[in-house]
DNA sequence: ATTATATTTGTAAGTGCTTACGTAAACACT
DNA sequence: AGTGTTTACGTAAGCACTTACAAATATAAT
């Protein structure tokens, strides 16, 4: 326990699996006291067949939340303590149908009596605490859906890690960085073109001396992302370049990388930024799309073969 | 969920399964994100491990609070994972002292920067709940370990089972059900001597024509139970011939026999109740006791041989 | 010193579910 | 009628734990 609250709720699995083991125990025991011979894990099969006679296995399964083979095994189980009769479907041979059999039926008061017995004590131990467990599980599970813990924390560790990045202006001395983490890409889904070597080898005089910028991302020590502004006309440039390392990909230093872009393009006074991809490239386009960069219609000319759609941002 | 909805709290522990199986699912998924090959399952133990190196098993199993086998059985996968390294005690040869490995120690940051995210979604998560399912569940296992389930639905049904019964007065016709149920258990566990004979073939003579009370209870049309008072003089009553029977002991109607056989007795102005009984019977006498009976330590000769024990409970 | 008892551990099997997979029947489409 | 796809089911195996049991070692009691 002393350790469940030093972990705090990292461990919040292990212990609502803790408590429903406790609570599985005690059912059995509950059990024992009513005299009947009979598992929990049959209860919600027996007591849906008991509603509804005549459902088949795959209904049940559905009916009460459990795969339809748990619903399988537990019918098998039930119709070898004679509680319940097992038939194949008239018209669909494939369906098993199940119905209470006399010595099911004959149980099954003693069993309503016990589970009214049982919903009352549970309710009067959820009222006797200060924060509702019942109700607090049909809000985490609807939160769960909303939005899983895996996006959850994923939100959570980019944040962590912006903090850990540092965004760079070009220096000479960035230009193996440079081609280095473009290189990688391109020729990862296509191949280096003319246009791309004279870039990425001299970035000094085909982007910054035509009044371009470059941004690179720093993490622990390296260079693990750059984004390039290339000078359209004085009130657009394009937005080209983007290449982040594999090794850190999915952290959101992409979508760091493109905001710093833009804040910079407006810093300039530029009025639109414009891209050029490639429809292959799938969470680059999401990630432009999720910066607010919108395809456009209109295609003009590219120096670019792997060039198959194009992208703007207004900036208003 | 419909289902559970309809089943409401008593389908408390499948639901508390259900959640920690989504949440463990999420670990997982959670883990991948990190690039960590690792499992869940072996958070706990590498964690206490990692705070402090050199416990053994059992010292790991107590901490984390699952059993020794379970330790033991991840230790032996981290092993395998070269994660952490196992030695022999060196005092006690039959521990198994767990360190981590260099291997572990290298992913150990990984995994602290990790859990806090998972901590700190989490965390988040709970926040965005109107009921906190952390502390729900603190509480709902402080309200179980105060009192078990099963001692809830005990009382529960007691009560429920207490508005079934009716409390009748002797009446000739009830000679044979006063006879048979305390006929079962004195000669379950002694045998009927000729005093019980007397008074179980003859209860008005031996019992009311000399001012004493038979009181009967009644369930579901059965006499399930009997209970004497035997007029000793003006003001003190002996408690006897209390029985209740097999089939529906611990439910409840001892103590619901006692307690009109106490009023009863008030209410004839009684200052002192007096009752034998034998030291084996130990639920009988923690009944009594729980009515209020207490040992008497001077000892008046009894007719019966059986009693060797004498309770008082003064009406005051 | 011997014996009985307790502690520590590892293994096996069980629990109440799940997913994966194979088979048989039903259905849809030529 | 023949084909491919879908549906329904049962079996097997897995998961993250548990309890039960057995073996080795330590400790206490005689």
């Amino acid at each position: 326990m002393d350790f469940f609250d030093q972990l705090g709720p990292a461990a919040l699995g292990s212990r609502l699996r803790r408590l429903s083991e406790q609570m599985t125990a005690q059912a059995t025991e509950v059990y024992a006291l009513y005299q009947v011979s009979f598992e929990p894990r049959w209860f919600p099969v027996f007591y849906a067949v008991a509603m509804q006679a005549g459902q088949h296995v795959s209904e049940l399964a559905e009916r009460i939340g459990h795969s339809h083979a748990a619903v399988s095994q537990v019918v098998k189980e039930l119709a070898r303590h004679n509680l319940i009769t097992v038939q194949r479907g008239e018209t669909d041979l494939r369906r098993s149908v199940v119905a209470l059999s006399t010595k099911g039926r004959e149980i099954w008061p003693t069993l309503q009596a016990q589970t009214a017995d049982v919903r009352q004590a549970t309710e009067a131990l959820l009222t006797e605490t200060r924060h509702n467990l019942w109700l607090a599980l049909g809000e985490m599970e609807y939160a769960l859906s909303r939005r899983s813990l895996v996006s959850r924390v994923k939100d959570i560790r980019s944040q962590r890690l912006a903090g850990e990045v540092q965004l760079l202006n070009y220096a000479p001395h960035y230009q193996a960085d440079f081609k280095r983490l473009n290189a990688e890409w391109i020729e990862r889904f296509f191949r280096l073109e003319a246009a791309d070597l004279n870039v990425l080898d001299h970035p000094q005089e085909y982007i910054i001396a035509r009044g371009g910028h470059i941004l690179l991302a720093r993490h622990r020590e390296q260079i693990v992302g750059t984004c390039a502004l290339l000078k359209m006309d004085d009130d657009s440039y394009e937005l080209a370049k983007m290449a982040v390392s594999p090794a850190v990909q999915g952290l959101g230093f992409g979508w760091l990388l493109g905001q710093a872009a833009i804040a910079r393009a407006r810093s300039l006074g530029a009025q639109r930024l414009y891209l050029e991809s490639n429809t292959r490239l799938k969470t680059a386009l999401s990630l432009y799309h999720k910066l607010g960069f919108r395809k456009t219609v209109a295609g003009a000319p590219s120096p670019y073969e792997r060039a198959d759609i194009q992208m703007e941002l207004l900036l208003s």
